[in-house]
DNA sequence: TTAAATGTTTAAAT
DNA sequence: CATTTAAACATTTA
């Protein structure tokens, strides 16, 4: 489920207390989600030490001293949860529900890594939790990792550079395509899903299922600028799932307070006061308002 | 019982 | 070959 806030939430917390964590064990409960041989596990995993963990779309990098990554994919249910003998150290995110807060391992745990920090004496577990096992975790040469076709084919990260020109360039291969397809495809621009894709366009005032031929340069780059703001705006807020949460005191994010209409079907546009619909665009939930949403009459062939 | 879910991936059709 | 769409993946919950 997450998407890039979520998972650049999950990103940051963990790089706060996992670099210098040796890899003393991994657990492997379901052999599908760790994608990685017996042997590489032995030679490349086992008594590796975590340099450090990075994201390329919603795709999170853990750089180990083996020159291996190992790449961890949370899909829509995924979760990563680091439980700390240093209880201020602990931190929970990914898919919201009570597996980040529960005994763990649980009936949803797909692989556990026991890590040990020898300076600080910190010993822990990180848990990856994933009820319908879609997620995976592989790994790579860490020098091969942008030869990747799965990294390779990604569109611009929307967040870090000027990422307008590529996206722009990317999306105008798809003139066809619903928008809302475009901006959820990840060749196109990287890291945004549904969650963002429903508050861009209804930002931008854009109907999901215009074609991107419908629409002009200028209005295709406004609504990249406010899935960008969006974006910002709820990696500063923690994200969307409720039930984040950074240390013992259980921070939590907050992002969904300010959504405009992702789950806000049967409310007031905060704009106009139209009612919210839901509808089905390219195979996925939709959220709009058809008073700040109205649809385009298609341009013939 | 059927539908849907914060996401890709692949097959099938144009 | 490139684009677009629908189905598949696996499980739980409304």
């Amino acid at each position: 489920m997450p998407e890039l806030p979520e998972v650049e939430v999950v990103r940051a917390g963990l790089d706060e207390v996992l670099p210098g964590a040796v890899i003393s064990k991994v657990n492997i409960f379901n052999p599908k989600s760790f994608q990685v041989s017996a042997e590489d596990t032995v030679a490349f995993v086992n008594s590796a030490t975590i340099l450090g963990v990075r994201r390329r779309a919603k795709i999170l990098l853990f750089d180990l001293d083996s020159a291996h990554t190992m790449a961890i994919h949370l899909k829509m249910t995924g979760q990563l949860i680091y439980r700390s003998s240093i209880k201020e150290k602990s931190f929970a995110g990914g898919h919201p529900d009570n597996s980040l807060i529960s005994d763990l391992p649980n009936n949803h745990t797909r692989v556990s890594f026991n890590l040990s920090h020898s300076t600080t004496k910190d010993v822990g577990n990180l848990f990856f939790n994933d009820m319908r096992k879609f997620g995976w975790i592989k790994l790579f040469p860490t020098t091969t990792l942008s030869d990747l076709p799965l990294l390779q084919k990604l569109g611009p990260e929307p967040l870090i550079g000027q990422p307008q020109k590529e996206y722009l360039a990317r999306i105008k291969r798809r003139p066809n395509s619903k928008i809302k397809a475009a901006l959820l495809n990840q060749e196109v621009v990287a890291g945004i899903g549904n969650i963002y894709a429903d508050e861009a366009l209804w930002g931008a005032k854009v109907n999901p299922e215009t074609r991107v031929k419908d629409l002009d340069d200028s209005k295709l780059e406004e609504i990249l600028q406010v899935a960008i703001n969006v974006m910002a705006l709820s990696i500063e807020k923690g994200g969307s799932t409720d039930r984040n949460y950074v240390d013992s005191k259980g921070q939590r994010g907050t992002y969904l307070e300010y959504a405009n209409v992702f789950r806000k079907e049967g409310e007031a546009c905060s704009r106009c006061g139209e009612i919210i619909l839901k509808i089905r665009v390219a195979g996925r939930g939709t959220h709009i308002c058809p008073g700040c949403q109205p649809q385009v009459s298609e341009t013939k062939l």
